[in-house]
DNA sequence: AGCACGCCGACT
DNA sequence: GTCGGCGTGCTC
């Protein structure tokens, strides 16, 4: 029998339609229409024409045969995703609760309009004298491909992609390798070899003397172990998930390449997943030089469009590593044989956005659906991968040593906080860590302030009556800002500066607390011929701004750079030895249980950027809580330790990876109705789900309660029993009160 | 998401 | 009497 009938899934992310649509076939389209192809459709009252995905076939109609519409045409330029990736879409929709068009767009590579492209320009980032230089060089060297951009470069100091091509008679995929090769001196506007405009930081940092040598050719001991384990596995056609556990500078990424040159040898291909942040150009290049143009990579600053074709690349096989954040996991490999995750503890693998997945545990389906084996990198790794590694579910492969010879562990100083004021010192700067600045001012050398706070104070607040001036829209205090404006770090609401309390009317208001633009301020004051810069959410919140201050960093042009979390994480300045961690603590209260692992790899974190180069390095953790492991641990660079004392926290207290937690989030504009919701929600679960005795805890107010006007409450479950948690999820996202009578709550479920 | 059907209030 | 508010229900 002919299979004439079509299962479609609708583009419509509505619980309603969440469900298969039969359709007809109609017979022009029978060779073309498989599981996984993406059509238009008739829908609904006024036949609207929908985008759909065929997610079945069959030969029998599921309703009268004249009730059903026919698809009306392939969606132009669609690509057809593989069983696989269907397959792939349907767990997550089951895991993470969200609608199968969801988690089919997160899935499929999305078609956009064709846009017209930008025009790729090759841009000379060095002066005309240099170029010339260049030049000259070229010519003697009888380079003359070479010589001939160069020469073209100096006329118009930038030259179109495909002019420059033209002028050396040839095509893209021969100027590629030459642009790889010679990227040093060159830049590409918009687009390049990478997708757009490189990091800022990475482009200079191959303008460094030593960066073509620091390619390893060689593997040491640890590493070739490490290959090794998983090559006798591989060859015997094990695949399994791997947590290379390797301290900073152990070398992770050259055993990420000696894996991936093994598996593409099997014709097979590979995924690398990078968190954004890190993504820098200095680490796609190191990939770029092994694997050439095999490579593709997608970042966020690429269009939609391009990122449609970078997946085309990998469908048809113009590349076989992709190299990417978290979406780069659903590239459309026929052959997929590997999956890296590296940095896995990084939060930047969970989504955040329905279907709220974890590319990890992702990862660990995909790779087992096409008998991949699945590789996950940390210098601190998660406190759930390294339990499981521990259980034995991961293989655990270990770097103890670093890579480079001659390159040291900072020195790390603890100073109390409550001694420096116990003995009178009331600056935000210990002793230590001015005495250590000063000494880096005089020296030349550079110096990193981290402080986990933006802002100027914290909080503005009545000194009469206590209270802090609050959002309007959510339930935070507003933070003051330099330009005497109150701003909401949570929605983005902006106020001047009160005159008065708006409660009780005094005029006594007074910021309180230190955040990343005041310590700026008292930097200034304190080191008044030192070159500061400051980069937070605030400075950077204008495209590219980001990049323009890590390089003016990173040339020279400060002394000191003060900034958030985004300042510590993946960037390496080999000037800097001195970085000092402002308050430590700020990010150890926080209310949840993994406050402790963000401190410590935080901590780890700051210290790693430390003497990076030659220069031997210092790390100053100011803190009022020397004695907490988390800070104890970080500062004697020591994951074992740390890791013990934490998961006995966890087993003690009953969090993951101990137990499952299962949490539920429910949402309105309705107080009212949200509460009511939610009472009846822990009714439900208790009736429902007595015999199992799961542990409840709450309805509790969300911290912040109110956001963007939706107010927010949230359930815990705790239970042994991983599957029962993701039954008691589901229960509630398909609950009827939920459907009718609380229509206006929204629910969402995290299970970990 | 859209669109229709439907049952109540103030208008051409 | 009719126009239109948006609550409720359905879409192969």
């Amino acid at each position: 029998m002919e299979r004439i009938y079509a299962d479609v899934i609708i583009d419509l992310s509505v619980k309603n339609v969440d469900r298969a649509f039969q359709y007809r076939i109609p017979e022009h389209l029978r060779p073309s229409v498989t599981v996984g192809t993406q059509v238009t459709v008739p829908f609904g009252k006024g036949d609207t024409l929908r985008k759909g995905t065929v997610v079945g076939l069959s030969a029998i109609p599921s309703l009268e045969p004249e009730k059903l519409k026919e698809i009306s045409s392939l969606l132009p330029g669609a690509v057809s995703v593989d069983s696989q990736m269907l397959a792939l879409a349907w767990w997550m929709k089951d895991r993470y609760g969200s609608t199968m068009s969801q988690a089919l767009k997160t899935v499929l590579p999305v078609k956009t309009k064709v846009t017209v492209r930008k025009e790729r320009t090759i841009v000379a980032q060095t002066d005309r004298e240099e170029l010339s230089g260049l030049l000259a060089e070229a010519e003697k060297k009888n380079h003359k491909a070479r010589a001939r951009l160069l020469r073209a470069l100096l006329e118009n100091g930038r030259l179109p992609y495909r002019l420059a091509a033209q002028k050396l008679g040839t095509t893209m995929a021969v100027l590629r390798p030459f642009l790889e090769k010679h990227v040093m001196s060159l830049q590409t506007e918009d687009e390049g070899l990478w997708g757009r405009k490189p990091d800022g930081t990475g482009e200079t940092e191959l303008k460094g003397q030593s960066s073509q040598e620091t390619e390893k050719l060689f593997l040491t001991g640890e590493q070739k172990q490490a290959v090794q384990k998983f090559l006798s596995d591989y060859e015997a056609g094990i695949c399994k998930t791997y947590l290379l556990y390797g301290i900073t500078g152990s070398g992770k990424t050259e055993v990420y390449m000696e894996l991936i040159s093994r598996v593409l040898e099997d014709g097979k291909q590979a995924i690398v997943l990078i968190p954004e942040i890190s993504l820098t150009f200095q680490t796609v290049m190191r990939f770029y030089r092994r694997f050439g143009n095999r490579v593709g990579i997608l970042n966020s600053r690429l269009s939609a469009g391009e990122r449609y074709e970078q997946s085309m690349r990998a469908a048809n096989g113009d590349i076989s590593i992709m190299i990417g954040p978290r979406s780069a996991l659903f590239a459309p490999f026929p052959n997929l044989g590997l999956i890296i995750i590296d940095e896995e503890h990084e939060t930047a693998y969970q989504s955040e956005t329905a279907p709220r997945y974890d590319a990890r545990e992702v990862a660990g389906v995909r790779a087992s659906m096409n008998h991949a084996s699945l590789v996950l990198g940390s210098a601190t790794p998660s406190v759930e991968s390294f339990y499981r590694a521990g259980k034995g579910d991961y293989e655990l492969l270990t770097l103890t040593r670093r890579a480079k010879s001659g390159s040291r562990l900072a020195g790390v100083h603890v100073v109390d906080l409550r001694e420096e004021l116990a003995e009178g010192n009331r600056s935000i700067f210990s002793r230590k860590l001015q005495e250590l600045l000063r000494d880096r001012l005089d020296k030349k050398e550079q110096t990193m302030l981290f402080m986990n706070r933006r802002g100027y104070s914290s909080f503005v607040s009545c000194r009469s009556c206590g209270a802090a001036i609050k959002c309007p829209h959510c339930d935070v205090s507003l933070t003051f800002h330099r330009n005497g404006r109150l701003k909401c770090h949570y929605c983005g609401f902006e106020r001047p500066m009160p005159d008065r309390c708006p409660v009780c009317g005094s005029p006594f208001l007074a910021p309180f607390g230190t955040g990343t633009q005041k310590l700026e301020e008292i930097t200034k004051n304190l080191f008044p011929h030192a070159r500061v810069l400051r980069m937070d959410g605030d400075t950077t919140a204008k495209k590219g701004a980001h990049e323009e201050i890590l390089q003016a960093f990173y040339e020279g042009e400060a002394d000191i750079l003060i900034g958030t979390q985004m300042i510590v994480k993946g960037h390496d300045f080999p000037r800097v030895t001195l970085v000092g961690v402002m308050a430590a603590d700020l990010s150890l209260y926080t209310p949840d249980f993994k406050s402790a692992e963000r401190t410590f790899e935080l901590l780890t974190q700051a210290s790693g950027r430390a003497g990076r180069g030659a220069l031997s390095g210092d790390v100053v953790i100011q803190t009022y809580t020397p004695d907490h492991f988390a800070v104890s641990s970080a500062a004697e660079q020591d994951y074992g330790q740390f890791y013990r004392q934490e998961l006995l926290y966890r087993q003690i207290m009953k969090y993951p990876p101990a137990v499952g937690l299962l949490s539920i989030q429910l949402s309105s504009r309705n107080e009212r109705l949200l509460g009511e919701a939610a009472d009846t929600v822990l009714k439900e679960i208790r009736k429902r789900f007595f015999l199992e005795g799961p542990e409840v805890i709450g309805p509790a107010e969300q911290a912040p309660y109110k956001v963007n006007d939706i107010y927010r409450k949230i359930l815990y479950i705790k239970h042994e029993n991983y599957d029962i948690l993701l039954q008691i999820g589901k229960s509630v996202l398909e609950s009827e009160l939920l459907r009718q009578k609380y229509r206006n709550v929204s629910a969402q479920y995290d299970l970990m």
